[in-house]
DNA sequence: GCAGTGATCATA
DNA sequence: ATGATCACTGCC
């Protein structure tokens, strides 16, 4: 079922803003165990490279940004206030840092507790969003429609300053 | 409204 | 070695 439908490399391989809003409606797939728990992506945000200074790669490459600045298809895992884990998928060309934020899935909200729900942690951090991994992202082959998706600017980015703040890199899929 | 929490990075 | 910062959450 949902193995044959796992989305490769070449997926992510493309701007960031793109995969950020193609995957939506696309679902991430956890296996604990014996078990697979999935679900349908509803929240992204894009960091869209060193230029942008939301992005953690503007402040050059050190060795938590190092994985963005591979292959894409990997997860960037990194802590935020000594509490959450944030899940990113490394987006574009090798060597042009990006990524997108999986803020919310199924039913939960919030990317602190969705990596708390699904017990992700830098364990996934530079791994392949594959199978193999325990965590990788598949596709139902149902796209959103436009009018079921919100585009609005990134969430607690206000230090990136008033340009890169605003830009509108969040993507939401309204729930019916 | 704001405290909690600790890795990360710049500065030294 | 030290200090500021932080792609958040939950409780006041």
């Amino acid at each position: 079922m949902t193995r044959a439908h796992v989305l490769p490399p070449a997926f992510f391989a493309r701007p960031a803003e793109e995969v950020a809003l193609d995957l939506l409606g696309k679902t991430l797939i956890r296996r604990r165990g014996r078990r697979l728990e999935a679900f349908g992506i509803t929240e992204t945000e894009a960091y869209v490279g060193p230029e942008d200074l939301a992005c953690h790669a503007a402040r050059g490459r050190t060795q938590r940004t190092e994985v963005m600045f591979g292959p894409a298809g990997r997860f960037y895992v990194y802590l935020i206030y000594g509490m959450y884990w944030m899940l990113n998928v490394v987006t574009g060309d090798v060597g042009h840092p990006a990524a997108v934020l999986i803020r919310g899935a199924g039913a939960i909200a919030g990317p602190g507790r969705l990596t708390r729900a699904l017990e992700i942690t830098s364990a996934f951090n530079g791994k392949p969003a594959s199978a193999r991994t325990g965590l990788w992202i598949a596709d139902v082959g149902e796209s959103p429609p436009a009018d079921t998706i919100l585009r609005t600017a990134r969430i607690g980015v206000d230090y990136a300053g008033p340009i890169w703040a605003a830009k509108e890199y969040r993507f939401v899929l309204k729930t019916p």
